[in-house]
RNA sequence: GAGGAAGUGGCGGAAUUGGCAGACGCGCAUGACUUAGGAUCAUGUCUCUUAUGAGGUGAGGGUUCGAGUCCCUCCUUCCUCACCA
């Protein structure tokens, strides 16, 4: 009898003992491959949920791949410390957030280090400490001298519920995206971050490899669009109203024009008898929410402004209105109506008995347009009309300049001086105030008019911790005295830095989270940057991933990395490039939803035999539709085996046999129904504490191990999709490690072993290998487990058969448990250990796959006709075309489907990487 | 409305990217061992069919010697943005 499997015991002890020898630490060694494997920060909400162990754990097992495979490998781990949580735990329960984050950190540090991964805590950082915010601070300094900073006062997103602005990024179909509530637009003073500078860069993804669905979030994010601007002048008093379009080929069909309600020019424009009716309106807009202004198929509501503009290219005067669906924030809120071939301008004319002219006819109309008729606007191709000079050019649908009519407009646009080409961008800039107390000092000084930025030598600027957190609508650092009054004429900024600052520049810190002089060691960054791998969740594609790479791009355009830069060049290396981005590839975890067992409603019919009931019919149902009278069984589907069903009837399980020949009737499912297709649970959710489907890892840890818990995180799911949590299927790879274990304690087996199957595991070993490779790789993490399963199970038989002797099995086992490591660290260590090698097998090089070694010398020819598979030939690997043509011919499905005619054709597929050749024969 | 991702057994999911669909695991079935089993071991498990054989990856069409994979149309689900001028 061998020990059984004990975790805990094992997991604690080599944690310990990786700690002790420091068995992390990350040291620059520029004789050695660097990577950088970063896998996003947690926030200190106080407990590691099971998303952080699903993004961790295979982040960790790779980067342990990769030190094995002799890179020098930076894995580092921090907190993300600043941010609103704290701040209402401080509300709310009365503790500082100081306290608060910092128990929570403790706490969570603990989880971390039960997951068994590879972190170098000695790189840890925690953005919310002096030492690190410092560094934010200095930055923002670094940023306003360079004019990347700046005060502006603008229309921002403000949240009542929070009593903060918000980033546009933050802000969710018109509500907050923390709480749901909804957000006003309101006129404020502001610091801004000039990330619109960055837009274009922002744009190429070339140097990337990361998810298309991110760059394409991005690059929709950032909204580019090319077109014209031009201006047309009111009749009275000449003001310009700047108005940018996608089509100014359409610019001789404008009606008439449109202001969003907030345009500052409403005002000056709007005449006496409107008035009234325009401030009304006005008062209107701004109560509504933004939700509300965005229902869809919305009327289309406005008013007369009573002012008249002229058309710059045919000197038309056009009506002025203004109306909530000219969004002030994008472009420059106001537009030319062109209702023949906007559909929104048409919705609007047509609710407002506004005139519609057709400028673009389609080609190969029956009968053309006409404005007074058409149903819907025209967007399609055509030729320009009613355009003066421009009539005949073709419109296409292409857009920008690849338009012949549109770059014909523009160009005569720009030599008549009516306007100019333009590009526009969805893209603002990022605000990253916050009236809030727990974020990073804004280190600014407001002197009468000026404003000044807190001298170097005074960083940081500390935020006071002896603070009233009694909620009054404002941050706590506004009543505090000690803090904003510098002395009698100048007051600090009590605003303070959005915590995605913070997270822009992480990944520089862990570098040299205790450097004084600077905010992290050139040298360090010459050796380490950029990022290799980074890792997290979807959820940051606009935000965090977008403003760290704007962040990265500034840094290197201010020239923050020119001390890195130059110790590359020191080293040989060239820094070309290096700077531009933050991390080079990244991938995406998905979500480990949570299972909810919510069943079938079902009705089922048919005789009583004692407490059961054989059931002819089984009906599913909506939700609690019984008929009145009904005498059978109902309830929700609670289980289901085979054709015995467990009906959940007011609290009390009933059983039904479901009879061979019953009626099983599914609404959703259309057809004939099987007993199979009745669902015992389904809706898969979110986890969420009100569901009570949350899944906690300690618990887990607890009951099956870390290495339990990482390898089925691991094997259960495409980690980069997520899915339902199911926890039945921890069993397979709890098995699987209890198995290596009896394996490797059972010891080197006292037989002599058989050479060929020896030779045949050597073979599976090394298959296994290039399949764990390439599963890594492409962060297919359970292809690579089953595969090592897959080989077990070949080793446990070979072995129970008396195939394997001593010396096999040691070798055999040796680069076994070193495959093992990145999935299952803590038992693959003492497994190693206990088979008498030296500390530690994570220090040991990554077994090499021999191609030679895993190549097949039999294979299983396919003999397919018409492309279907009939018949396996087993054959020489290196069967020759000729050869494998003739067996395939000679084989009884080839004679059976050819019955003596000749084939049309016979076609050699060579089997190429482990696949078997084939010949298909077309009959 | 725009853009994107996906749809494969009872379930989680594979399929070397156009070459034997369902690897690996869960569940289930049968058997063994057991006082017992929600333990362990063995065997089986896409569907229909008598072995042979035939069909099968949301539906329908197409390209190809060959399609889960590529193209077109449609249906469903999820995600992102959303009156973007």
């Amino acid at each position: 009898m061998t020990e059984t499997y004990q975790p805990h015991a094992i997991e604690l002890k080599w944690q310990k003992r990786w700690e002790d020898s420091q068995l992390y630490r990350s040291k620059v060694d520029w004789s050695r491959p660097k990577h950088y494997a970063l896998t996003m920060l947690p926030y200190p909400s106080g407990d590691l949920h099971i998303g952080h162990w699903f993004a961790m754990t295979p982040s960790d097992a790779r980067a342990r791949w990769m030190r094995m495979k002799g890179y020098n490998v930076l894995f580092p781990m921090g907190f993300d410390a600043f941010g609103l949580p704290a701040e209402q735990a401080a509300i709310s329960r009365n503790i500082h957030p100081w306290k608060w984050t910092y128990a929570n950190i403790e706490r969570m540090r603990e989880q971390l280090r039960s997951m068994g991964a590879m972190f170098d805590w000695e790189r840890e950082a925690i953005s919310c400490t002096p030492e690190y915010y410092q560094w934010s601070e200095w930055f923002f300094k670094q940023f306003y001298e360079h004019g990347v900073a700046y005060r502006g006062s603008a229309l921002v997103n403000w949240s009542e519920s929070l009593q903060t602005v918000l980033a546009n990024e933050q802000v969710i179909d018109g509500k907050d995206e923390r709480t749901g509530q909804p957000v006003a637009q309101k006129l404020m003073e502001q610091w801004f971050f000039r990330i619109t500078q960055y837009a274009d860069e922002l744009l190429n993804f070339a140097p990337l490899d990361w998810p298309e669905s991110i760059k394409i979030m991005q690059t929709n994010w950032i909204g580019k669009s090319e077109g014209a601007r031009a201006a047309f002048h009111t009749e009275q008093g000449g003001h310009a109203i700047e108005i940018y379009t996608t089509r100014p080929d359409t610019l001789w069909g404008a009606t008439f024009m449109v202001l969003a309600p907030e345009h500052d020019l409403v005002e000056k424009i709007t005449t006496g008898d409107q008035r009234a009716e325009v401030a009304a309106y006005i008062e209107n807009a701004a109560r509504a929410t933004e939700i509300e202004r965005m229902i869809e198929d919305r009327e289309k509501t406005g008013v007369f402004t009573g002012a008249y503009a002229v058309n710059p290219v045919n000197d038309e005067r056009v009506p002025i209105w203004i109306a909530d669906y000219v969004m002030i924030t994008y472009g420059t809120g106001a537009i030319m109506a062109v209702p023949a071939h906007d559909q929104r301008d048409f919705e609007f004319a047509r609710a407002h008995n506004l005139p519609v002219r057709v400028v673009i006819q389609p080609d190969a109309a029956d009968e053309p347009l006409r404005g007074d008729t058409m149903s819907a606007a025209y967007d399609g191709p055509g030729v320009m009309v009613n355009s003066d000079a421009m009539n005949g050019s073709q419109s296409t649908t292409a857009k920008g300049r690849k338009n012949p009519a549109i770059s014909r407009v523009i160009d005569w646009l720009e030599a008549t001086g009516k306007g100019e080409e333009a590009v526009n961008y969805r893209l603002r800039d990022w605000l990253i105030s916050r009236q809030r107390y727990w974020g990073g000092p804004i280190p600014m000084i407001f002197d009468g008019d000026e404003i000044v930025p807190v001298p170097d030598e005074d960083l940081p600027v500390v935020l006071p911790e002896d603070v009233d957190f009694v909620p009054t609508g404002r941050s706590p650092l506004t009543y505090h005295e000690p803090f904003f009054k510098v002395d009698e004429t100048r007051r600090r900024e009590t605003d303070t830095l959005d915590t995605f600052m913070c997270s822009s520049w992480y990944q520089l810190r862990y570098l040299s989270p205790d450097c004084h002089s600077a905010p992290f060691d050139a040298e360090e960054a010459a050796y380490w940057l950029p990022v290799d791998v980074y890792t997290g969740g979807a959820e940051h594609a606009v935000m965090h991933l977008l403003y760290t790479r704007f962040f990265t791009k500034a840094l290197r355009d201010i020239g923050v990395f020119d001390d890195a830069a130059a110790a590359m060049r020191r080293h040989g290396r060239a820094p070309d490039g290096v700077f531009d981005e933050p991390m080079t590839v990244l991938r995406n975890q998905g979500q480990v939803l949570g299972g909810e067992r919510q069943g079938d409603f079902v009705l089922c019919g048919g005789r009583r035999v004692g407490e059961r009931l054989l059931a002819d019919r089984v009906e599913v149902v909506d939700w609690n539709q019984v008929p009145a009278g009904f005498d059978g069984v109902f309830g929700e589907l609670a289980h289901r085996t085979e054709n015995v069903l467990h009906v959940d009837m007011a609290g009390i399980t009933q059983f039904v046999d479901v009879q061979p020949d019953a009626r099983i009737i599914i609404p959703d499912i259309p057809g004939e129904n099987n007993v199979n297709q009745l669902r015992h649970h389904l809706d898969i959710q979110r986890m969420s504490k009100s569901k009570g489907n949350v899944v906690n890892p300690d618990e887990l840890v607890e009951r099956y191990g870390a290495d339990v818990v990482r390898c089925y995180l691991m094997f259960n799911f495409d980690w980069q999709k997520g899915g339902p949590w199911n926890e039945n299927n921890i069993k397979g790879p709890q098995g699987w490690l209890h198995d290596l274990w009896e394996i490797a304690l059972a010891g080197a087996p006292d037989v002599r072993g058989d050479p060929t199957a020896e030779r045949d595991i050597e073979r599976k070993l090394h298959q296994t290998i290039a399949v764990i490779n390439r599963g890594l790789e492409e962060f297919s993490f359970n292809t690579a487990i089953a595969e090592q399963m897959k080989f077990k199970n070949a080793l446990k038989a070979a072995l129970r058969a008396g195939a394997i002797g001593a010396e096999a099995w040691r070798s055999v086992m040796n680069r076994l448990i070193r495959l093992l490591a990145p999935f299952a660290p803590h038992i693959a260590e003492e497994i190693w250990a206990r088979l008498g090698w030296e500390f530690s097998v994570h220090t040991q090089p990554w077994p090499e796959y021999d191609a030679e070694a895993a190549r097949e010398e039999m294979v299983d020819l396919v003999v397919m006709i018409n492309g279907k598979p009939r018949e396996t030939i087993g054959v020489d690997v290196d069967i020759t075309r000729e050869r494998a043509q003739e067996l395939a011919l000679a084989s009884g499905a080839a004679q059976r489907s050819l019955a003596g005619n000749p084939p049309k054709r016979a076609i050699f597929i060579p089997g190429r990487n482990g696949t078997d050749p084939k010949v298909n024969i077309v009959v």
